[in-house]
DNA sequence: GCCCATTGTTAACAACATAAACAATGGACG
DNA sequence: CGTCCATTGTTTATGTTGTTAACAATGGGC
């Protein structure tokens, strides 16, 4: 009953992951999936909302992809594993990455809005990982949704410049892993509690 | 002679900072000029190329809002002041921001392949201030090159984010702005040599 | 056995980038 | 002055896009 409804999905997320947003056409899925352009919309409103139903896949794994974190045995441990965890999915699922946190223009807007949506509460689990390290001693007393912000930041800044191809010195993925945790370390030291 | 073309230009970037990217189409461009949408392809290869000559104005706004950092008196002083040249740019030109260091999908080539090329004197120019610091003994001793990427990771990061409403508790641009130099400075307070 | 929601179809529309063929125009050079 | 030709427009056409409308099959509920 649902199956070419999931057929759809599939094959738009496949669509999506080899080649990027732009291959994404009603028409090529429909294609794929063996049905006409048109009988999409038996199934999903329009585009973007199909698009929405794709990305909520990829929240459900970038969540997996952060709760590693937890593996670790100290809060600091927890907290740095968390953010290799995030540069884990952002490399091992770039498409996803880049709908979700660098989908640009308005064009988007029902996508951008739901990203924060879906967002917020693997936020609130970043700022669980800051106030543990805050009660442990190891982080310093600002406002843990500030740092929780601030270390968001730091992490999104470096991956998407990278995907991006800002960062031609560090080519390869191991280069960039290896950059990222000096960086994250350091970054890290520098919220140790102050004197 | 070439007024035209200048006409194209400019309406493609009003077209583009009142409405993003989605509004720049040939034939809306063409209209507001006047002229029929072929008659672009006298003046211009394609779409991307005449996008590439828009962005061009970007790199120039973003490098002169950079150079604003000169003005400190200290090589610390110069730094900050740089970082928040690249913060105030983001804010006055997001349009251009956006297309410069956050477009999206590889439908871009051209354009994300010019943005590196463009950028790399202005990063130079970050890794001077750095080397500055690190001379003046106010900075650690990374390797400058990486220490800038950091930096400039933590503000695109930072900056990126509250573009696209990632930071719904910083809705205004004033508690963006507070928040960004607060973050600045704990995060070239982290810098500081060790010891 | 009829009714009607579900799911598909084809045809059509408006907007898009872009190519091809053709027209005007204006300066360079004989 | 007249011819040539590059420049800069035009209209027309092609193929793509998302999406709607009108219509057909099909299968379960009363």
């Amino acid at each position: 009953m649902h199956e070419t409804r999931q057929a759809i999905l599939e094959t738009a997320r496949d669509l999506y992951a080899e080649e990027g947003s732009l291959a994404i056409s009603m028409r090529k899925i429909a294609e794929q999936v063996g049905i006409s352009a048109t009988a999409i919309y038996r199934h999903f409103d329009d585009k973007e909302h199909l698009l929405l139903e794709v990305c909520s896949e990829g929240f459900t794994l970038f969540g997996a992809s952060l709760m590693k974190g937890l593996r670790g045995k100290t809060a600091l441990e927890r907290l740095e594993l968390t953010g290799l965890g995030y540069r884990d999915f952002a490399l091992e699922h770039p498409q996803y990455y880049r709908v979700m946190f660098m989908s640009p223009h308005p064009e988007f807007a029902l996508l951008q809005q739901n990203a924060q949506e879906a967002f917020s509460p693997t936020f609130q689990f970043i700022i669980d990982r800051v106030s543990e390290c805050q009660r442990a001693g190891v982080i310093g007393g600002d406002a843990p949704e500030s740092v929780a912000a601030s270390i968001w930041a730091h992490i999104h800044g470096a991956v998407s410049l990278w995907l991006d191809g800002h960062m031609p010195t560090l080519a390869t993925p191991e280069a960039f892993s290896e950059f990222f945790e000096d960086y994250s370390a350091s970054y890290l030291r520098a919220l140790a509690p102050r004197g």
